[in-house]
DNA sequence: TAGATTGTTAATCGATTAACAATC
DNA sequence: TAGATTGTTAATCGATTAACAATC
């Protein structure tokens, strides 16, 4: 089976409603139950936990803890994902935040930023670097993901020395497409895009189109 | 033709590619142009437009500025869509400033805290409430928009004041499932999700899968 | 005109779901 | 066993693209 970009985003999905299935104590979930919350079929489901490989059992269905390790296993290498994050602003701080101890294979493991004021503080855990010492520290972290959370000025030069210093993959919230090579992925966050839907499915348009969860 | 949920993010797509063209001084456009820009067919793209009814023409394509105003008619409503942000902690002044004039018709007008030391202050241009004045202010200010920075705890809670109060969408940074009523757009920014992704599709899992570009 | 592009339909492709034997 | 669910394929559905007449 070929894994898709979409595949990964609901095994994700799945990921998440497992841990708060997990909080609640319950030990047991059956597909029809994750396609419930996820919005899909129970046919999805089972067909995208085939990818993990955990089997379930047509009598108890899925084991919460150990569909949780399966999915861990399979997104995530079992070493772990080393992560920067670039330009630690309102916005850099609040992703420093919010991926504090989400995934347990996900580690941010430096921020870097040019405003001396941050050097060495640490913020949510996270330890933060000048920009000048960028590339060292990727090579000697084996940093392979990095954060792009700069002013819209600055995003592609930074790319190119995240880049350069041996990233693979970028998740960028700047507003525009960076200019990267073929062998690296890259994940934009368009918010505007997002709020655009928002409103465009709200009924303020309603007399035009029938408002609809996608 | 119907138009869904991808359709709208390509034409915003668009629309964001447009405005660095018509900044780089470009007045005409093909759709073999944005195709590239957008990773789609050229027939994608016309297709896309011809939702919007702006025409293009064979001789010169389409005309950079005429398309956006287009594309802005059809996205959003001419009088402009209201907008409000309840959560005004570092993600919540990211979001303030991320989303500063980007929109000539999307118009963040009042943001919401429990913070007292926040109240009656102006962050980007967005004027600070208490969340008593929740109610009032969307009713007075006619917003039907919202969107959510507020910590996980608080998210359901404060979704269901903003749709009591008359908000129809909402864009939602927690991370979970808000319970609302089918006639409310909601959108969630999945970041986890995101980072996953990239962590998934980076070089890191070269050996399992071939990375690509969705 | 010749060449290129638009608007639009038919064909294709891929993703989702229905269905069902195997299993508990 | 009977009833329900899993793993998996075939059928379906919807989205994307190829193709082409109309147009500049």
């Amino acid at each position: 089976m070929r894994v898709s970009d979409k595949n990964i985003g609901r095994l994700s999905l799945y990921r998440f409603l497992l841990d708060t299935l997990s909080n609640e104590g319950i030990t047991e979930v059956y597909s029809h139950e994750l396609a419930t919350a996820a919005n899909c079929s129970a046919a999805q489901v089972r067909r995208d936990l085939m990818a993990v490989k955990y089997p379930g059992s047509p009598a108890h269905g899925y084991a919460v803890d150990k569909l949780v390790e399966g999915i861990d296993n399979f997104l995530n290498p079992p070493e772990g994902v080393q992560v920067c994050l670039v330009g630690v602003g309102n916005l850099g701080r609040a992703m420093l935040d919010y991926f504090t101890s989400r995934r347990p294979k996900l580690h941010i493991i430096a921020a870097f930023d040019c405003n001396a004021a941050l050097f060495n503080r640490v913020i949510q855990g996270v330890r933060c670097y000048p920009m000048t010492r960028l590339g060292e520290i990727i090579h000697e972290k084996n940093i392979k993901v990095g954060i792009i959370t700069v002013p819209t000025d600055a995003a592609q030069e930074v790319a190119e020395l995240l880049i350069e210093a041996g990233v693979a993959g970028l998740l960028n919230f700047a507003p525009i497409r960076l200019k990267t090579p073929t062998h690296t992925f890259v994940e934009n966050i368009e918010l505007t895009m997002s709020l655009e839907k928002v409103a465009y499915f709200s009924n303020v348009h309603k007399t035009k189109h029938e408002a609809r969860k996608p």
